[in-house]
RNA sequence: CGGGGUGUAGCGCAGUCCGGUUAGCGCACCUGCUUUGGGAGCAGGGGGCCGCAGGUUCGAAUCCUGCCACCCCGACCA
């Protein structure tokens, strides 16, 4: 038996920071709140990178680059994204370094270099992309523009988590102007579904689309659309969010177009993102005490193949033949034929990475002609026929990742509670595991207020699919059209 | 910025209250032998400015003063 690394029960923080070192996805950095992420946990980022990326230009959209800097003048032209942005903000203020007179070998900041003009390193970028767009933009014929971009951000956040809250983070952040308010919401919404299609079909993760209320919205948006998924222990987290600018930002930077009646116009906005964070949610969805399960479609490795009990000219000759058939039916493997570690370490250890399926060859499998088809989600082994065993396998991977959404679907829909006064409100969140609250709401900001106050949770979002209903407010009693979600959240 | 805590080998820790052999343990690492179907066993070995700077003392990881760093809980947030 595997030894857990930790008990998600008795503190699912700690289980979760050991399975990102363990499991070799990142680790902490000299530089305070930042994250070194390691080749394994890059490859899976890769492999989400890649797929979105497809998805972004099946959707019409193109990449690009614009600077790690942007000037304080350009940055608070936009006043409510400035405002939103401006306490967790790495400045820059001079340019240069010099040996310091004092202290022979150490250096310090030449007084001699300060900036005329202070740099931030963008929180996000939407102040410098449409300072750009300003000279891009001068007709219709030049809308939609849609450009999307990889990149890293800064956000100097007090406390910081591995993967979920970083000072520095990548992601990718879509900026697309439009020539009408319409096809921007259009626009705003389809990003959202991309971005929900991509948690449920690739991550396995079930995720809410929804609306945020006003107190959550995106700093200088006029609506922010998200994706709120669901975590083990009760939490939720927002995993994506798209963004209806309407026009504050063509208006703060001055971007307009000449419309087909040869009018000035300023064009309407949006903005999307999804960052590092989703390899936290995708941890806290699916991995259990032997540490990382992964969904096939993103696991770096999908199939290991570990000789037992080390590689002999016989069974490497069975493992290549299956590597090469597995190979031509564009899966993942990995012949693991380290020597000088026993099968059991292997076996741990792959489970630990949160490898979908292990096929165990061993002298006594090969006298019966089968292998042992392990799987990492439900643990349960079974010996196949060599015959057919590539079919299987390749079934095998889309049958866990059916299995981890299936999963993850009902632990959360298990852990949706509708409730019709506070008190119930307040006992589903004192539980263990509270998750989603689906209650009515008044639609005041003073609401929202104060049920965080006395409660922690938040409004995650107002579902897309809410459907209308009379109701009054679980915290004012004053009378409401729809339901919204509550949780305490990541 | 408020409250709490911790700095001792790559990682995890004991030792500190009550100063006194050569600073210790587990994991990891190196060498050898035996092993190998669920994280191997035995033997040997390498690795330490005990966070930093002062002080007290014959003697400091241990006591005193100052500083620094990190972690946890709040406020803030993808």
């Amino acid at each position: 038996m595997a030894k857990a690394i930790t008990n998600r029960s008795e503190d699912y923080s700690q289980w979760y920071i050991d399975i990102v070192k363990k499991a070799n996805l990142a680790d902490n950095s000299a530089v305070r709140g930042c994250m070194v992420i390691k080749p394994y946990g890059f490859a899976l980022w890769e492999n989400m990178r890649d797929q979105l990326d497809k998805m972004f230009k099946e959707t019409g959209h193109v990449n690009a680059y614009f600077p790690l800097f942007v000037p304080k003048s350009l940055f608070e032209a936009e006043e409510k994204n400035a405002e939103g942005f401006a306490k967790e903000c790495a400045v820059v203020t001079h340019y240069r370094l010099k040996a310091n007179p004092e202290e022979a070998g150490k250096l310090m900041v030449d007084p001699e270099a300060k900036l005329e003009e202070e740099l931030v390193v963008r929180p996000t970028s939407e102040a410098i992309i449409w300072n750009t767009y300003r000279d891009w933009i001068n007709s219709y014929r030049d809308l939609p523009l849609l450009i999307n971009q990889w990149a890293n951000v800064v956000r100097w956040e007090m406390r910081t988590r591995l993967f979920l809250r970083t000072a520095e983070f990548l992601w990718q952040e879509g900026h697309t102007a439009h020539s009408t308010r319409e096809e921007a919401i259009e626009e705003t919404k389809r990003m959202q579904e991309v971005y929900a299609q991509f948690a449920e079909e690739y991550m396995a993760m079930p995720v809410i689309r929804g609306v945020k209320s006003e107190s959550e919205r995106f700093a200088g948006a006029d609506d922010t659309y998200t994706i709120e998924a669901l975590m083990q222990d009760g939490k939720a987290l927002q995993a994506g969010t798209s963004h209806f600018l309407g026009q504050n930002f063509a208006k703060a930077f001055d971007v307009k177009f000449l419309n087909e009646n040869n009018k000035q116009e300023y064009v309407w906005a949006t903005s999307w993102g999804v960052s590092t964070r989703l390899i936290g949610g995708l941890i806290m969805t699916h991995s259990d005490d032997e540490g990382l399960v992964l969904p096939p479609k993103l696991a770096p490795v999908q199939v290991v193949i570990v000789p037992i009990p080390k590689p002999v000219p016989e069974i490497n000759e069975v493992a290549e033949k299956i590597m090469a058939e597995l190979r031509a039916k564009g899966i993942r493997v990995q012949y693991d034929t380290d020597a000088k570690k026993r099968p059991g370490f292997k076996f741990a250890e792959h489970e630990l990475r949160g490898v979908p399926v292990r096929i165990g060859i061993g002298k006594r499998d090969l006298e019966k002609g089968v292998v042992e088809v392990a799987r990492r989600d439900t643990k349960e082994k079974e010996q196949q026929p060599l015959e057919g065993v590539t079919e299987h396998v390749a079934q095998l991977l889309e049958d866990i990742q059916n299995n981890l959404f299936q999963r993850a679907l009902k632990f959360r829909d298990e852990k949706t509670t509708s409730v019709d006064n506070f008190d119930d409100f307040k006992t589903v969140l004192e539980q263990d595991i509270p998750g989603f609250i689906s209650a009515h709401w008044d639609g005041t900001p003073e609401t929202e207020q104060k049920i965080k106050e006395l409660t922690k949770a938040t409004i995650r979002c107002i579902p897309n699919d809410a459907p209308e209903e009379d109701g009054v407010c679980v915290y004012s009693g004053q009378p409401s059209k729809r339901r919204v979600l509550f949780a305490k959240a990541y």
